[in-house]
DNA sequence: TTTCCTGT
């Protein structure tokens, strides 16, 4: 499979090279353990805070599969990291993992025409959800954790945003890219409405850039006092989030841009619910996941949020 | 169509 040929660079890289599929104590050592590491394709490229990114990529560990990989993610990340804690990119996206929860911080991808065009090579049904092996063992979800819990292994970055190559949605499948969602009524029909939605975006934009997680909100019970709640499913105690978001921005042709901001709640969902509905100012999110969207983006240079001009 | 599940 093509994740066996990731090359881990981390403390101890020798281990790191050999132990390929000796099983879980072999790969505890291939985790890196600095919280401020950046890694790209399995390469520690970044491991001191505050260093500049892409100026340390070429220097600290040269690109040896062409440059096209930096030129993908820097792409994907044009407009800012919403966070850097446990960054990990794939060939097509590029995620933020939350290792407490065993489900990602947010996953961003950016979206053309050309990503989500009709393409005969590439067979969703082919594919298999697979643990990211890049996971120490302690914050690493399973399969095991999902099945029988009766929730869906709902996809952050979406399968059907993917279809360049069958590599590509094949890495939409590590559970990295997974979180725990309600499958009737939600993961197979209102959220499912909000990624056609996305999807549909690249008729009117020439470019969309998609940032996609959980929320965990806080609900006032019944003594009057406001909690977090969250259910936790297997053996890892995979986090199931009470809500999930999305935030968007739309590149137009003649430059101009356009946010839209969603939070829907991880319930069933009435099927004639509107998509619009679920609009939020994507500051709330941001204070509720603590995580700052298009940071690089000028608000000045933002036409529209959620269709209201500025 | 795309999102998944379980049972065989």
């Amino acid at each position: 499979m093509f994740h066996k040929n990731i090359i881990y660079i981390a403390q101890l890289s020798s281990v790191g090279l050999v132990g390929y599929g000796l099983g879980q104590y072999t790969s505890k050592f291939k985790e890196n353990r600095d919280e401020n590491s950046l890694i790209i394709n399995g390469k520690t490229v970044r491991n001191m805070p505050g260093l500049p990114i892409f100026g340390t990529v070429s220097a600290a560990a040269p690109f040896t599969d062409s440059g096209t990989t930096k030129d993908r993610i820097s792409q994907i990340m044009k407009y800012g990291f919403p966070s850097l804690d446990n960054v990990r990119s794939y060939d097509d996206f590029v995620l933020s993992y939350d290792r407490r929860n065993r489900v990602p911080h947010w996953v961003f991808e950016h979206i053309t025409k050309a990503h989500i065009a009709k393409n005969d090579q590439v067979d969703r049904s082919k594919c298999d959800f697979m643990p990211d092996d890049s996971i120490h063992p302690f914050f690493k979800s399973q399969n095991s954790d999902y099945k029988g819990s009766g929730f869906d292994r709902g996809h952050m970055a979406a399968a059907g945003n993917h279809r360049i190559a069958q590599k590509h949605v094949e890495q939409t499948f590590f559970l990295t890219n997974i979180a725990p969602q309600v499958g009737e009524g939600f993961n197979r029909h209102a959220w499912n409405r909000l990624e056609k939605h996305v999807r549909k975006l690249t008729k009117v934009y020439d470019n969309v850039y998609c940032c996609t997680g959980p929320l965990y909100l806080p609900r006032k019970e019944s003594d009057g006092k406001s909690y977090v709640k969250y259910q936790v499913i297997g053996a890892n105690t995979v986090a199931v989030p009470t809500h999930f978001y999305k935030v968007v921005v739309g590149e137009a042709p003649d430059g101009s841009l356009d946010m839209e901001a969603y939070v829907m709640p991880n319930q069933k969902i009435p099927e004639e619910t509107p998509v619009s509905s679920f609009m939020v100012p994507p500051e709330t999110i941001e204070r509720a996941a603590g995580l700052l969207f298009f940071d690089k983006l000028h608000r000045s240079k933002l036409n529209r949020i959620n269709g209201k001009k500025l």
